[in-house]
DNA sequence: CGTGATCCTGACCGTTTGGTCAATATTCTG
DNA sequence: CAGAATATTGACCAAACGGTCAGGATCACG
């Protein structure tokens, strides 16, 4: 009984790829999926395209390596709220890791946000299936709080579509941001202060 | 001293460019950009490739018409929050009027939400410009008002932040929310019910 | 009805783009 | 070090795309 696909990754090719899917992240995040092109992910990766083409057969492939490779590290902190924790500070703990989310990887933020914009060609089956799983166990916990009386009841699923838009606008959006505020302020500290108060107030029990 | 570019059109222009403009809000707010092509968006207008091009000179002038047509209407619902009104009441039928612009019309908030994504290449100096400005209207009046207490004391514009991250998020990452409420469920009104609950908690003098 | 302005299109062009392939270079291993 | 496996690339291809152009159809109007 042997491995029956072992994906032993020699070392050339486990730098290569991690180069490709660099250059591809920065790509695919500033111009969409269409509007990125082999020659540019190759250029910024420092090798040729066909060479591109021969660790990823197509660029259909590059792209969903790199959201299969990044959705786990997107979702992580929504799996870390403890249900035995404290609910308001469980939850003002993950709007802040959201929110140092899309201030430390505002292009994984975009990346996400093309390819839901576009109707998530590549992610049907991750929304239909390990997403919901994993918002109906947040929804649970939720809602166990919100039965005990430790929590305000709201509509725990929108309440979770809150904190993702919120903290996520602030990436996507940031050249609006920045626009509005005008120079001399840091969106993401005050970002963090206005949400803080919003969620306080609308969680208090 | 006669009108220097009487810009008076005749009854087929003004009915080819409005197909032209309608058909390509579907191309640009589903595909992008650089997703959407000029051959698609004549299919769509039921008519030739080069008759689009005659009524507008290039892909980038019916994007740029499309942005700058479409952005009043878009920003509309701003203006029209009444300083002399109760706090509150405005704010929270500013809210319902975002939200349902979201509902009625997602074909114009993504495609917005496009093109700041993109860095808004073509909306820069109405970033800068006129937009910062309204924002600053209403951030006298909110201001005034919380002054006066008649409202909780927040970050004006990260409260603004709030509402169009909130109200767009149900347009623009529609199939998300589709996929993890499951069947059954009216996003918009659930999000209406949540986004008042919201606002009146957090705002609440 | 005629004639000038407006409207419309098939055919075409140059460029870009995703992807292939044969050939060469490099690395690994016995 | 030999030879097999792996890695790399220049040259090339077909399709898609934005845009042009010359010429024909249609319309407005005196």
């Amino acid at each position: 009984m042997t491995d029956a696909a072992p994906p032993v990754m020699t070392r050339i090719q486990q730098k290569n790829r991690d180069l490709i899917l660099q250059a591809a992240l920065e790509a695919f995040s500033t111009n969409g999926f269409r509007g990125a092109t082999i020659d540019q992910i190759a250029r910024a990766a420092q090798m040729s395209k066909p060479n591109v083409l021969y660790y990823f057969g197509s660029k259909d492939e590059i792209h969903k390596a790199l959201l299969t490779t990044l959705l786990d590290m997107w979702l992580a902190p929504m799996q870390q709220i403890d249900p035995r924790g404290d609910p308001l500070a469980e939850i003002l703990r993950y709007v802040q890791a959201k929110l140092q989310m899309s201030r430390d990887f505002p292009r994984e933020s975009r990346l996400f946000a093309y390819e839901i914009l576009q109707g998530a060609p590549h992610l049907t089956e991750v929304l239909g299936g390990g997403l919901r799983e994993i918002v109906d166990r947040t929804v649970e916990v939720l809602e166990g709080w919100m039965r005990d009386g430790r929590l305000a009841s709201v509509e725990p699923r929108h309440l979770i579509f809150s904190i993702w838009a919120m903290t996520q606008h602030y990436a996507d959006f940031e050249i609006q941001v920045r626009a509005v505020l005008g120079p001399g302020h840091d969106p993401y500290q005050e970002g963090l202060v206005f949400l803080d108060d919003l969620y306080r107030k609308l969680l208090a029990p």
